[in-house]
DNA sequence: TGCATTTTTTATCATTTGTAAAATTTTAGA
DNA sequence: TCTAAAATTTTACAAATGATAAAAAATGCA
């Protein structure tokens, strides 16, 4: 997805706020397997993805555990690094080869001072954020796994046929056993 | 908590600034019981807390489901209805008589257009909700309900001796029958 | 193509959590 | 203070989930 579609979704500039902002951000690609954020890291970019996917998670004693995937228009962005400059509890792992579009925070920050456009824009961005998020938070209150799993299947068929069972599994918050027995039972 | 204070912990604002925001905010109060959010409606307004006590709660078909507590200094938002004019999924009912500052969306939005100040306060509130709606996610896919309660007696005794134990357990995720085992336990 | 590795499924057993109902404690109002 | 109602805890039993191990299937690469 080009970057002018993925801003233009967010929240549409007038032209010169849109140059303003494009002219901070640069094209990078890197290879399955690197890691683009990193937990326990103060970031100082923010992504939006051209193309390829992504995971989040975070170690912890039972091993890793995934709580989010990116798709193409979506954006990268270790959340305490951004708002509050804090370590960020995520490690972002490209599952493909990836192009990316790179954003410097501090760039941003200066951008949003100055123009209200993109002050706007930024707050539009949070919020659509928020939205996703609060939407992640109930369904992981509300559904069991198995509506989880039939949603993922309805929203986004296109990401189980990329990413492995494992990490679904460890999305949904159930062992790769348990998914298992919901994929066995759903046939 | 008072309105000032409120709002600086959002985020610093210029004086004109701020007083076009707090002309638009008034002071209402309602008694326990009442619904100040209705879920499925989209409304107009957003409450800061100035006193007392709230939860956010849906309807499922096992009944209600209790996802959040709001405090003294809290904001209380339907957040599909602020962010994208749509239903929301939230009933916000009072669990003690309130105090609450009103402001109307549609008023603060003409600000958000004319006013770089309150544009990146809106900005940072968006970015604040967000990191604490993210923190609650992750919590919730990463600790068990042991741990949630632990966390919750540490960061905020005062609302466990306010608010009754099925709605805290029904935020944890759990039925009171565990969290009775979890106390017990504990003890 | 064929082999080695990784991923997914299946089976068994132990543990946890939920449901339902009863017992106890706390709360609120007369 | 007393009583009725509400809230909380306890118990017994059933159902769901997890851990572990092993088999089956899919994948990647020479």
């Amino acid at each position: 997805m080009e970057i002018n579609t993925i801003l233009d979704r967010i929240y549409a500039l007038p032209m010169p706020s849109k140059e303003s902002l494009t002219k901070a951000i640069d094209e990078v690609e890197y290879s399955k397997g690197y890691r683009l954020l990193n937990a326990d890291k103060v970031e100082r970019n923010i992504y939006f993805i051209k193309k390829g996917i992504v995971r989040a998670y975070t170690d912890s004693a039972e091993g890793e555990i995934t709580f989010w995937f990116g798709k193409e228009g979506d954006t990268v962005v270790s959340m305490r690094s951004y708002v509050a400059s804090q370590k960020g509890y995520e490690t972002i792992e490209l599952l493909e080869d990836c192009v990316l579009y790179e954003l410097n925070m501090s760039a941003l920050n200066n951008l949003f001072v100055k123009d209200i456009h993109i002050a706007n824009w930024g707050r539009k961005f949070a919020e659509q954020e928020l939205l996703k998020t609060e939407e992640r938070l109930i369904a992981r209150q509300f559904k069991t796994a198995l509506e989880r799993y039939c949603e993922l299947i309805k929203n986004t068929p296109e990401l189980l046929l990329r990413i492995q069972l494992s990490h679904i599994a460890s999305y949904l918050g159930i062992t790769q056993v348990s998914l298992s027995r919901i994929r066995a039972k759903l046939k």
